[in-house]
DNA sequence: CCATAACTTGATACCGATATCATTTCTCGG
DNA sequence: CCGAGAAATGATATCGGTATCAAGTTATGG
């Protein structure tokens, strides 16, 4: 049989079978391989390799491929695929928001680091599943291939829930000693420690330290600050707020004050922490920097040109972002992969 | 033959696939609703039904297959339904997020919306995915069952390329006549009408409005303030200042000076650009509210705490997340759906 | 001129869920 | 004691891709 092409074989079957697919096209969505490879007279196969840039199919063949996919519109069915692949091409992000009360935690610090993941990982072929801690238990983040965990709130239980899943996962925080999971975080202990010198080099010889050291990333940034300033033989003093608001640094201000205390420099954990401290010390009728020296942690667009422009520890979230999405990547491509602090500047202005 | 059990037929076949899916078992991965299946004694379909609650299984084993599914650590894949639902529970947000450049649109704003919509999502079982304009393109996206956008920088063309994907769409910010498409945002012009009657209130009667009106949004503000003011005969000064930073609002206030304008309040269409605005009319001599008003947009938390406490026009971005979210899962449940602008309320503190 | 390798392409069997239609068992009235 | 209808369960096909192994075609060398 002379005339006998490759693709009669089976030809009973595949009669069978057009009429159907011809009846499924009428509804609506776009085409597929399978469509496709009728239209080229190829194999379903063929076409998926065209398309995925196998070396196994003739240049000429993909070339033509691609061309009638590109004007056809096709769109590659990713459930299909990740279902035969075993693998859904995502990672789930958990932040915690708490939506209506304490928005402290909420300003500018997680949209950088979600700049920073999300452009790492889409540049990797991933997606990025934004969830809250409530939402964390959906069937679609049990499904990711890797979790990152955003928000000082997190803790060891909730970081335990997670690391049940058996999932590659990585931590955005301070590394507590005895950590089996990957944490990724900015250096804290260092920031801490930067301005220690740094009051100490301005001839500081009593200064406060105001936060919450029960964050463990606020706990470092106190101990590097009372062991660098302890090397001078310098104690500070421990002011604890909980909230991290302008009105509770004033307050903190004011306590100090009724309480007769003798200060000449503030270290708060958070900018808007120090911004309400420099208002209570002008309150109080002294001068920064003058009589005191102040500085933020963060380094919020906002400080720059606040009046005074406040001094303030930098980090760099986009940067942390990258680092958290690089890291998960190697996790789920079997990589040996390790915790890792970045490094903070102290950016002195005029406070 | 009376000892003959249903499950008897077709054994062969059956039987030929045991020792296959033994094999599979052997590669980790958790069990599947085959397996439970099995374990059960019953066929995958039931299990399904059992999982997804339907009334077409006796509740007993209903329990059972709870039961097992607990016990065995059983995880739905949802690649497979998604592909047999031909959906992907998914909707796609948008954001526009420069990663390095001008930060400025950056800070509170879309977290607020983003946490609204990830809470009202993921309580309806849809997950959220998260992408910057760039990674737009990704085949994640072009699966989702809808869309999201934020951002104030999307304009016509960016909508308009996402129209196309002929995917159910919801925008974030000002409508302009004749769009098509769905759009949410807050009331912009009642936010410059109510701060026109403000001012109007307070007996000042030489306004100034700081902005960029070539934003949309900011167009509405604008347009607001001088609708309201024109019914009382009076016209407001505009002074066009890109940057939303206090640095532009201090050298907004600087430059009027200069040109020897006469103003006593002003509008400022974010509450950076306020407080600088601020700044600068403390720096040449004058007051505030003494001798001019001033009031914020946005109201974020740290103008409450500013010295003096700003006052500010008052958006609810969580709120307008879960609208938005509303707006999208209608659309795809092929609800009718229309645009709407949500409220806003000036917050008069003490500028 | 034939055997072997290199290149292309295809048939088939999955991945793990759900829709559809069939089948079995059980209940109940006549 | 039988047939109709309800209740519970099952067999099969299918969603749209990819891995595997087989097979056809062409080039290469002895």
């Amino acid at each position: 049989m002379p005339g006998m092409s490759p693709g009669c074989t089976r030809e009973g079957r595949a009669l069978s079978r057009k009429p159907k697919k011809q009846a499924g096209k009428l509804l609506s969505a776009g085409p597929t391989m399978a469509d496709l490879a009728e239209l080229a007279g190829l194999s379903k196969i063929t076409v998926s390799r065209a398309l995925s840039d196998s070396p196994l199919v003739n240049p000429e063949t993909r070339e033509r491929i691609r061309e009638l996919a590109r004007e056809h519109g096709y769109k590659l069915n990713i459930s299909a695929r990740n279902l035969r692949l075993r693998r859904s091409h995502t990672v789930a992000v958990i932040v915690e928001m708490k939506p209506s009360s304490d928005r402290t935690m909420f300003d500018p610090y997680p949209l950088g680091l979600l700049g920073g993941i999300s452009q790492e990982l889409t540049a990797a072929g991933y997606s990025v599943l934004l969830t809250t801690r409530q939402g964390a238990s959906a069937a679609a983040v049990q499904a990711a291939d890797g979790l990152i965990l955003l928000g000082q709130g997190v803790r060891q239980e909730a970081v335990h829930r997670f690391d049940k899943l058996g999932v590659p996962m990585v931590v955005w925080g301070a590394g507590l000693e005895g950590d089996t999971h990957v944490v990724v975080g900015s250096d804290n202990r260092l920031g801490g420690a930067v301005v220690a010198e740094y009051f100490f080099g301005r001839g500081r010889r009593h200064p406060v330290f105001i936060g919450n050291p029960s964050h463990p990333e606020i706990y470092d940034r106190l101990n590097g600050f009372v062991d660098a300033l302890g090397a001078h033989g310098i104690k500070p003093l421990l002011m604890r707020r909980d909230e991290f608001t302008p009105d509770s640094g004033a307050d903190a201000v004011h306590s100090l004050h009724a309480r007769g205390v003798d200060f000449d420099a503030i270290f708060a954990c958070s900018d808007l922490l120090a911004m309400g401290a420099i208002r209570g010390i002008q309150e109080m009728g002294r001068s920064v920097p003058g009589d005191v020296s102040v500085v933020g942690y963060d380094d919020m667009p906002l400080g720059a040109s606040f009046l005074p422009a406040l001094s303030s520890v930098h980090q760099d979230w986009q940067e942390g972002g990258m680092l958290l999405a690089r890291k998960v990547l190697a996790l789920i491509r079997d990589e040996p992969v390790e915790s890792e602090t970045l490094p903070v500047s102290l950016v002195v202005r005029s406070t």
